[in-house]
DNA sequence: TGTACATCAGTGAACGCGCGTTCACTGATGTAC
DNA sequence: TGTACATCAGTGAACGCGCGTTCACTGATGTAC
């Protein structure tokens, strides 16, 4: 039953991915290794010859989800961010959403490995955000960070919210969309004051 | 073994803040029913004169949080509020702390029971917070509301993505410096611009 | 290019373990007389 | 108030099940000649 190199490549890519996805939807408790392989394609007992354990898989498949979270990042701006960060289809997608949302409370209670990723992951999405801020003196630079760190925290808390909510509730869309045009004031306003004048 | 009825009583309320304490701590999958009976200093066989099922304990565990933290908002103002929650010392007291920020996550995805304990609790949580608003106008008692809600979602998240991080990363401070000092900067404008003139 | 053999991705049974839940039992509490 | 009995909170063994991980095995791929 070997494989050509090329196809194990791939296939260990298929892993990752289904975990990104299974990870996000079900926690990294609701996900066995056995269910995850098997939803690959495979069978459990070839997992330890792509990954050292459940954990090993875990940081890699945050990574995963990061990267493509930052490849999208790099094709909105801003408004357009979070508008689709705070909506119904985004908070409805919990597979193939944001990973910051669906599993920070789960890595908090991981292992380092798992908080590493988790903090590379929120550096790199911080640093793609960054890219229309162009050339700015320290402060500016330092403040446009904070503006950045401070607009992730606030949607985060918001789609969070409103998935422990009951699915249909009224206050599940509240939250969404209170914080979504509160957010999208606060650049409406400050896009037009501090940062762009 | 038979024990007074109001022993049992008191038994059974240690139960439920214990499993409040250990699912905050360790998430709602992290702690077994045994663990958590011989935590509050029983055998696990007993745990099913008290309750029906473990979520029926989720449930209430939940409430119990909640219940804490609305005794705790009645006794503070909002800046103190958004100051000690977004503080090091209540990042690193995960089982004592925000039931919302511990638990919203692994609560997505929780039966609707679990739910609606949840949107319970954040609905109080906001009447709680609303309480110095005094009496206004239709329109100010709505945009009331929705600034209490869209800085809870706030501070959640910071909490959130502060604890996903590695426990002595710089960004973890960062996180909850720059939420901190931003929020509150908002409550400042504010409560000196519309609240209070 | 053709043959012989080592490699190793993937299989499926098995490991010890802890899970949520059930159950027969115990014995002090609470109640009926 | 005292006695007889039912109740039921708490015990600890047992249930079937799924977990993460290990292992002997398979057989096509990749390599050495």
């Amino acid at each position: 039953m070997k494989v050509t190199k090329a196809q194990a490549q791939e296939n260990r890519a298929r892993i990752v991915e289904t975990a990104s996805t299974l990870f996000r939807e079900r926690g990294y408790d609701g996900v066995g290794v056995a269910d995850l392989m098997a939803a690959a394609g495979f069978t459990h007992g070839g997992f330890y010859k792509h990954f050292g354990s459940k954990a090993d898989l875990m940081a890699e498949a945050a990574a995963s989800g990061f990267s493509r979270a930052v490849a999208y990042l790099a094709s909105v701006d801003a408004a357009q961010y979070v508008k689709e960060y705070l909506s119904r289809p985004h908070r409805d997608a919990l597979g193939n959403g944001c990973t910051l949302a669906a599993l920070s409370a789960d890595a908090a209670r991981q292992p380092e490995l798992i908080k590493k990723a988790f903090a590379a992951g929120i550096e790199s999405e911080l640093a793609t955000l960054a890219r229309e801020d162009g050339a700015l003196d320290k402060r500016a630079t330092r403040e446009a960070r904070a503006k950045r760190i401070d607009t992730l925290a606030h949607v985060v808390g918001a789609l969070v919210l409103s998935r422990a909510c009951p699915d249909d509730s009224p206050l599940a869309d509240e939250i969404l969309e209170v914080c979504r045009t509160r957010i999208l004031g606060q650049y409406d306003r400050k896009g037009e004051g501090a940062n762009r004048g």
